[in-house]
DNA sequence: ATTATAAATTTGGTTAACCAATTAGGAGTT
DNA sequence: AACTCCTAATTGGTTAACCAAATTTATAAT
């Protein structure tokens, strides 16, 4: 189990020092937007690494969007300028798991907009699926049963009626990971299941009424725990 | 070119298949959290594709932290319950490539985040790095030269200073894909470069100056064109 | 000399063989 | 019956061979 971490961060290092080649390469040839890296295999022999990890290392960079790989072709320099690409490398390498506080704090910032822009756009079917997400959640809770995961969905069916893929795609990155890691902060405890019940029923009324600012209030209430220990972190 | 988006869509085509497969899979047998995948060529068989597209699979759900595999011993269930796990498999299937408006959304969200904690937070340390990449920024626009990318760097060293680790990634994975899909829409157009200069300055004294709400007040300014762009579209 | 054509090489992507760690099961001992 | 130890099979990960497309080089025809 340890042992697995380790190799985690072993293989990360070794990726990040083939980022580093890469980028030391680009300066020393002096390579512009659109030119050729050297092939997979030249790299992978100049760095005295495997050809998968170079291939690791090249897909990360061009997940950000810095290099451009064509099948049967080449692996280019993506159109930026190299003054950018030197900064944004840096950034990059310098990336590390973010801590808890950023999570929470990240995770409000796009709560409390989606639910400000889910108001403003929600369709009618957006509505109902918001609808069934927390009548599920309401089931769960007047039971007695542990309601985290309806808890969840009806935050991300807020986040989809938002209309805004990008934050739809970063609660989606964001709040599995808070949840799992640090269970005991989600939002809705269950000892506050009932007053849960009170606040998630006025995000949705608000929702439904397209009163937007009122669904920021309602949401920004309903974080209002998890708001002050997140700020009293400092 | 064209035939490299079309195996790209029918790769992706692919990778939702077996997802929906494991979805199916997970709810057929009841698997609960904790309980394990079968092996990567089981389902490679199963579902008739190639163990590496198998792969990849798995890999977007681990992003996402439904799944988590073990080396040497097996794939296995995300600590979280089967109905988040099927709602988060639906948005996931669903998620397409984000429009300009979402990012463009995103971005203003973020920019102005990261100006006011950065204005709270930023180190002496951060605070020369600012100063740099807006001396770059300013000399490029002196020089009558194109300052996009010191213009993007000047912005990365803010969400650097905001000191929060999710925002920072957000912003490095937005804002490439902003700049190259979209150059023409660049924050400081080369017309508007001179009071592109004093916005920039006025940012960084507000952050200079741990003004939070100041330091907010001039990055809207500073987006105020992107900004009605964007909401006028609706 | 120039262009057209074909052969050969290079390239990223894919497939199949291999590896070491893990796990499961059984034999043997107490 | 319970425990220990060893063997064999299973697993995710890694490496190497292979592929087809694309590019370059060589060749031939005009």
């Amino acid at each position: 189990m340890k042992l697995e971490v380790l190799t985690k961060n072993e293989n990360q290092k070794v990726q990040n020092l083939i980022i580093i080649g890469i980028r030391d390469l680009i300066n020393y040839k002096n390579l512009e937007p659109g030119d050729k890296l050297p092939s997979e295999r030249m790299l992978s022999e100049k760095f005295e690494v495997s050809r998968s990890n170079v291939r690791e290392a090249i897909q990360k960079l061009e997940f950000y969007g810095l290099l451009k790989s064509r099948p049967q072709s080449g692996t280019f320099v993506a159109n930026i300028g190299v003054t950018a690409l030197n900064g944004m490398i840096e950034d990059i390498l310098r990336l590390d798991e973010p801590d808890f506080k950023s999570l929470v704090e990240t995770r409000i910032l796009l709560e409390l907009k989606t639910a400000r822009l889910a108001a403003l756009r929600r369709t009618e079917d957006d509505l109902e699926q918001i609808k069934e997400a927390l009548q599920a959640y309401k089931n769960k809770v007047i039971n007695g049963e542990d309601a985290v995961q309806e808890d969840l969905l009806f935050h991300l069916a807020i986040a989809r009626a938002s209309g805004n893929s990008s934050m739809n795609t970063f609660m989606l990155i964001i709040t599995p990971e808070i949840i799992t890691n640090f269970e005991k902060y989600h939002v809705c405890d269950s000892g506050l299941a009932q007053s849960g019940i009170v606040e998630h029923q006025a995000i949705f009324d608000a929702i439904k009424e397209q009163n937007a600012s009122l669904a920021k209030q309602k949401m920004k209430e309903h974080f209002k725990v998890l708001y002050q220990y997140c700020y009293n972190l400092e």
